[in-house]
RNA sequence: GGGAUCGUAGCUCAGUUUGGUUAGAGCGCCGCCCUGUCAAGGCGGAGGUCGCGGGUUCGAGCCCCGUCGGUCCCGCCA
């Protein structure tokens, strides 16, 4: 039989519509059948209505839905009407259809796993039936935020004067950066496409070009090892303009954001949003990204570290290091199990070890506490700011590593708190700016761009680009949300003889930086405007807005953590004939 | 590249500590009963290469080695 239309979807009727006669199409979400009357729940991903089969009214309908089971596909014909027993629950929980008619419209096999909200399936099963997964609501919650923020940054970004333009998804491998995924190309064997880890230099190029204000929301492509918040391919809110300084950038995005939490969320966010150097975040929160929802800030003790006897930190200090203490406050309950994970959590960020106090009832226990005296003991707890009650936690050695050791327990101690139960619903917002321009790769044994190599130093810090690199801040600035880097952007460098400077000072010849970026050092000469942007992980984004933690929930088919599709099975071998016409031999893996 | 953790029925898990009869439970599934439920209920039933391979042993879900896969993290991610 042929399969009538819905002329209503399962989640508009309410009692306003009772005495109308409808059709619906849906899945099955449940039957119950007491066999006298039957109960049909069907399913769209507007809603559930449920519709009644009563033997008494309609004889031949109940033997004709005997094998209709969950997930079949049917349409239902009927009447609506008020229930009987209503169902507060759902918004269509007043009304109810008794059918007329029904018919099969697909059967469905028993599924893998139960199409409900609350599902404890493992993500393996999940990923192999992703369409079916994507049926439960709560994932089809995440897609809709995800559109509405396509449509709020299109809106958005057309009102401001921008032009989308979409850039080359095929392009030029750079060695630079992340590893570049590959593509052969047939016709000119032995050469290869990169796809785009961003569409960096193109937007660039965009700006030469008089563009001025460009925007796009990309695709961009990492081969790099995955996260709970990072897949290969992920997509940016890609956005460039011309004649413009930081705070041009800076004041667009929080217009933009403000927008958004406002029109996704109903929140009024304050702006301008709280600004934080590197250095401060790096000193006070022990990340580049810092969760301002968590409590508590790192202090530093090295000056009165030096003369406290206790070896671990004095060594530290005379070896130029820093000794600095996070106060967990009202934790000097924790057990030693608790505090055995904090040091296990401290080793895994390269700590040797974790030197902790505890200040409970007037006494001063610890890991060092029988190792000094007790008159240093009590200098420290003053100097650490610590109140009875308090657990405090130190790490001693180099200063960025002595940092994010630090930021990395003051995160685990607000899970052990449960304090991420308790900010679940609150946003913190702020940017992180005066990043270092460069750092020092031992593994290359080079100067490296800590953002890319196209950034502009501050102006106050060219001249330490010849005398102390490494002292140079960038003016590039991040985007944090929640601890997660939303958005990271910088004014770039406008003047060939600056890049080609930046150039030589990562260990780049005239040669190489001619081979590598030759089109782009050209461009540059050809009367480039100043310009700057920013781009926004537009994944992450719908992370915090939908409030999860795990990027696989806002893609709709995303890779595992070794970057295979389970669903399709990719990556997979090819053909011979394939490689063949690539010109391409695979070597057996060792 | 490294660390942690998981893999037992369609699903979620117990059983592994201390190797020993026929590997259990809940949900789901199948059958029957039932006219007001909404995760319906009652009765009955089927369903297992304990991820895979090898080893130790009289005997392995359990011990050992390897391997595959999931998750989380470090490194990495300009």
């Amino acid at each position: 039989m042929e399969f009538q239309k819905r002329t209503i979807t399962c989640g508009e009727l309410r009692p306003k519509d009772a005495g109308r006669t409808v059709i619906l199409n849906g899945w099955v979400n449940a039957r119950r059948d007491y066999g006298g009357v039957i109960f049909i729940d069907l399913r769209d991903r507007n809603g559930v209505t449920q519709c009644v089969v009563d033997s008494s009214a309609t004889p031949l309908l109940a033997p004709s839905i005997k094998d209709v089971r969950n997930e079949w596909v049917v349409w239902v014909k009927g009447l609506v009407r008020m229930r009987e027993n209503p169902n507060p629950n759902i918004p269509t929980g007043l009304i109810e259809i008794i059918a007329e008619d029904i018919g099969i419209i697909n059967s469905a096999d028993v599924t893998p796993f139960e199409i409900v909200d609350d599902l404890g399936t493992n993500e393996e099963l999940r990923l192999e039936y992703r369409y079916l997964d994507l049926r439960r609501r709560v994932l089809q919650k995440n897609f809709e935020v995800r559109n509405t923020l396509y449509q709020i940054t299109h809106q958005f970004f057309a009102e401001e004067g921008f032009t989308e333009v979409e850039t080359p998804v095929l392009t030029k491998s750079t060695p630079e950066g992340a590893r570049d995924y590959l593509v052969p190309s047939r016709v000119n064997k032995g050469r290869f496409y990169a796809l785009p880890q961003s569409p960096q230099l193109f937007k660039q190029l965009l700006m030469v070009s008089g563009f001025d204000k460009y925007m796009q929301i990309v695709k961009c492509f990492r081969d790099e090892d995955l996260r709970a918040d990072r897949q290969p391919e992920f997509t940016q809110i890609d956005v460039e303009m011309s004649f413009v300084d930081q705070e041009d950038i800076i004041a667009l995005t929080e217009r933009f954001i403000a927008r958004v939490w406002h029109e996704v969320l109903d929140v009024k966010l304050t702006m301008p949003l709280r600004r934080i150097s590197y250095e401060d975040a790096m000193n006070l929160y022990g990340s580049d990204k810092p969760d301002l929802r968590l409590s508590g800030e790192i202090v530093d003790v090295t000056a009165s570290s030096a003369t406290s006897g206790f070896s671990v930190f004095t060594n530290a200090v005379e070896s130029g290091g820093v000794v600095k203490a996070f106060v967990a406050s009202g934790s000097a309950s924790f057990s030693r199990k608790q505090i055995d994970e904090l040091t296990e959590h401290a080793r895994t960020y390269g700590a040797k070890g974790m030197p902790w106090l505890k200040y409970s009832n007037g006494e001063i226990t610890g890991s060092f506490a029988k190792a000094i005296d007790q008159s240093e003991l009590q200098a420290i707890i003053k100097n650490v700011g610590a109140a009875d009650g308090d657990l405090i936690v130190f790490a001693a050695g180099e200063w960025e590593r002595s940092c994010i050791v630090l930021g990395a327990l003051r995160q685990k101690i607000a899970i052990q708190n449960g304090e991420f139960e308790r900010v679940a619903d609150s946003y913190a917002l702020c940017w992180v700016t005066e990043f270092p321009l460069l750092e020092y790769s031992d593994e290359e044994k080079r100067w490296v761009a800590r953002h890319h190599p196209f950034t502009s130093p501050m102006s106050a810090d060219v001249a330490l680009l010849t005398t102390d690199p490494s002292r140079a801040r960038a003016m590039a600035y991040d985007l944090v949300i929640n601890g997660y880097e939303a958005a990271g952007g910088s004014i770039r460098i406008h003047k060939n003889e600056v890049q080609n400077e930046i150039f030589s000072l990562l260990g780049m010849s005239n040669d190489e930086a001619q081979t590598k970026f030759g089109f782009l050092l050209k461009a540059l000469r050809y009367g480039a405007p100043p310009h700057g942007g920013i781009a926004f992980g537009f994944d992450r984004l719908v992370m915090v807005l939908v409030g999860t933690d795990n990027i696989r929930d806002v893609v709709a088919f995303p890779k595992t953590t070794s970057g295979l599709s389970l669903m399709d099975g990719c990556p997979t071998p090819v053909a011979q004939s394939q490689l063949d016409q690539l010109g391409i031999q695979v070597k057996a893996s060792s």
